[in-house]
DNA sequence: TTCGAGCGTATTGGATCCAAAAGGGGCCGG
DNA sequence: CCGGCCCCTTTTGGATCCAATACGCTCGAA
């Protein structure tokens, strides 16, 4: 661990973790024994952990009742990607101008990563463990790419902020079904992100805003679709009707 | 107290409140053993009001040193109203079709003592408690337009992150000096407000939006030129260089 | 059968207690 | 006079303990 942090915010960020990537599913009941036996601490700094990420809107809290995974609706959903649109929108604006060649260099290759990964969920349409673990690794990949953008414009109270709203349905990742239509999605999507960094490349901030806030806004026309095609009362999906 | 509620929940909405009035300046260290007396409870309710607190960015904290008002530095504040440009337009865009004659009648009251409180301001440009109290009271009655319209867009994440970004700052606020540039500063920040109504009365979402938008980031103009004559090396000014 | 009351258990909220780290001041040597 | 070291005090971090609330089960009555 590092030199100068508390048990709490270290639990905090462990937690957090598990919930982001699914292994705390949505729902679930967090309860302070058994978190405190996990991690081999007493309740207190368990208690202190789940307050923070209570705050940041990742569990919920009932007095008396206890911490569970927060669970979210189609318009928290909703309104989640609208804030995200224009809060990457913003960073993507503001980070135009800052793109040294290196930074566009890095950027390409979180790109081509991106769209191994969108090649390999669209090769293998079976579902399935393999097919969840291909869909986590492209929401890994897209990440990778947005970060990139994020870092170079230094401003962190937005990168807070819309990674805080990305948090939010994070946790609910499904497998995502193939099928010609969802396939079209996926390629829209990695295209998208082709033309970002052409804007990028041609200086033009506006450019590459507008571009931003349209991939944001399609990045959920992709999940509303992938949601529609598994049905809200399937298992493996999260999200509630709302 | 209300029934469902613990200690710390409580707490931290009184500090918050506290804080974002100014009560608590910026800076402050926040020893857990006072507050626990102010508040007639022990230390461990406390400590997990302020870890909400941190994870809300109100109170910065340091481990094994404790707990201090979050201060700000220029450049901060500029990123927060850039945020709050964005999330407002985009609450106001929402809003708009929604806003039903009564909520429109709501605004333009609100709008109508904000107008007072602008007009008191330029009345008495003398310094002051006084001043300083006036500022005060423009600042509620701001917060009260715009809040009219973050209830009618029914977004709370929005209206979560929105009020976040704003509250980063508040707790800064200081008396605004006179004078004629700055008196028509303040004009136009009011002007905008009708602005922003006549568009809402016409049913134009796009041109709310962009007025809301373009609102905000003059309400930063009228800030930095407050704080540009004030000087950073004044007393009153809370925020640093940056 | 079903619904509600009662009671024992599980779980949370908060107080108290102890250990560890930071802060402050005096003392000593340069 | 100044800087570093030591010791005492203050303050924080965490563990443990106790009270209060919620949960779940059984049992009895309609």
């Amino acid at each position: 661990m590092s030199l100068e942090t508390t048990k709490a915010d270290e639990i905090a960020l462990v937690l957090e973790e598990a919930i982001v990537s699914g292994e705390l599913e949505p729902g679930r009941v967090l309860r302070q024994e058994e978190l405190s036996e996990r991690f081999d601490v007493s309740r207190t700094p368990i208690r202190e952990a789940l307050r923070r990420l209570a705050a940041l809107g990742l569990v919920s809290f009932v007095p008396n009742r206890g911490f569970r995974v927060r669970t979210i609706t189609v318009s928290e959903l909703r309104e989640a990607f609208l804030v995200r649109a224009e809060l990457e929108s913003l960073a993507t604006e503001i980070a135009a101008p800052k793109f040294t060649a290196a930074e566009l260099e890095e950027l390409e290759s979180a790109e081509q990563s991106f769209s191994k990964a969108t090649q390999a969920l669209r090769a293998r349409p079976r579902e399935g463990v393999d097919r969840w673990r291909l869909t986590h690794d492209w929401v890994v990949a897209n990440h990778g790419f947005h970060d990139v953008i994020y870092r170079v414009a230094e401003s962190p109270l937005i990168e807070r902020l819309a990674k805080s709203a990305r948090r939010s349905f994070s946790g609910h990742a499904v497998w995502a079904p193939g099928g010609s239509e969802t396939d079209a999605l996926y390629e829209r999507n990695d295209f998208e992100h082709k033309a970002i960094i052409a804007a990028l490349r041609a200086g033009n901030p506006a450019g590459a805003r507008t571009l931003a806030r349209e991939h944001v806004m399609h990045s959920f026309e992709l999940l509303s679709h992938v949601l529609e095609r598994l049905g809200s009362g399937e298992r493996h999906l999260r999200v509630e009707r709302g």
